[in-house]
DNA sequence: CGTCAAGTAACAATTCCGGTTGCGAATATC
DNA sequence: GATATTCGCAACCGGAATTGTTACTTGACG
């Protein structure tokens, strides 16, 4: 797989999960579908299990579930989980002694600042539901 | 230096340009200045070279200087000049035989692709002149 | 108690990117 | 014309980040 594949593994996932909400998945199913790892599965779904997306079980008849509906679950909530930006931030500098360097890091700040926003709104009109 | 900072050292070194837009410098300067190395300062304004944003000249006196007006080079021109995106691309799956990843993949695609034109929309409203 | 599955830590493999060196080409100065 | 200076470019190194993998622990169910 390749770079910024947490996304895609967890839209993914939970994107067969809002078709049969009730069926539960177990991580090495998971990966086999994606064509992953378990483990990797697990790194991920983590994140949204502790964002309150997911429930898992241990043991026997464990696995993954939706922990509410997925009329419920839009992809903002999933990106926000995620804790993973797709706006690239800029590079702080370590001493902002210039003010030329100062300006156009408060300027291009700002402007990638209303970019995420905005891709925040745009990515919390659509849930898991909507998307087959 | 950090990630994504070929941006910010194009962008910078501009910026110092716009103020004093009739002085050669030196990839040497430049990269003394913005704490890097002469080799790196190349590769970047080399791109912003070919796009029509700078003239490099060699030799004695050499150096880099704006082709155009500050005021007519927008922030948009430097991000697209280098061609390296601010914005994350959906990871492309190789076998896309699966519904569910299709429709995610065009439905974020799109998403992104709309955040996209918004960015270079909001870079253009701006020029290197205005930054100071 | 044994099995199954998540949780987690640790490590390897890969990729990406900036930094560095070296050399060639072009141009100004002597 | 010789020399010095500067860009252009290719090759390689090293660090950082990410994914893949193994191994072990924890918890639940039959």
């Amino acid at each position: 797989m390749k770079r910024n594949s947490r996304l895609s593994l967890a839209l993914h996932t939970l994107g067969h999960m809002a078709g049969d909400p009730d069926r539960m998945r177990t991580s090495a199913d998971i990966a086999e579908h994606a064509g992953t790892n378990p483990v990797v599965v697990r790194r991920v779904l983590g994140r949204l299990r502790k964002a309150g997306l997911l429930d898992a079980e241990k043991g026997h008849s464990g696995g993954w579930r939706l922990a509410r509906p997925p009329q419920d679950i839009t992809l903002a909530d999933v990106y926000l989980a995620l804790d993973e930006s797709l706006i690239a931030t800029m590079a702080e500098e370590d001493a902002p002694n210039c003010s030329v360097e100062h300006a156009l890091h408060r300027k291009v700040s700002s402007v990638m600042e209303d970019i995420e926003r905005s891709l925040i709104e745009r990515l919390a009109a659509t849930t898991i539901a909507e998307v087959k």
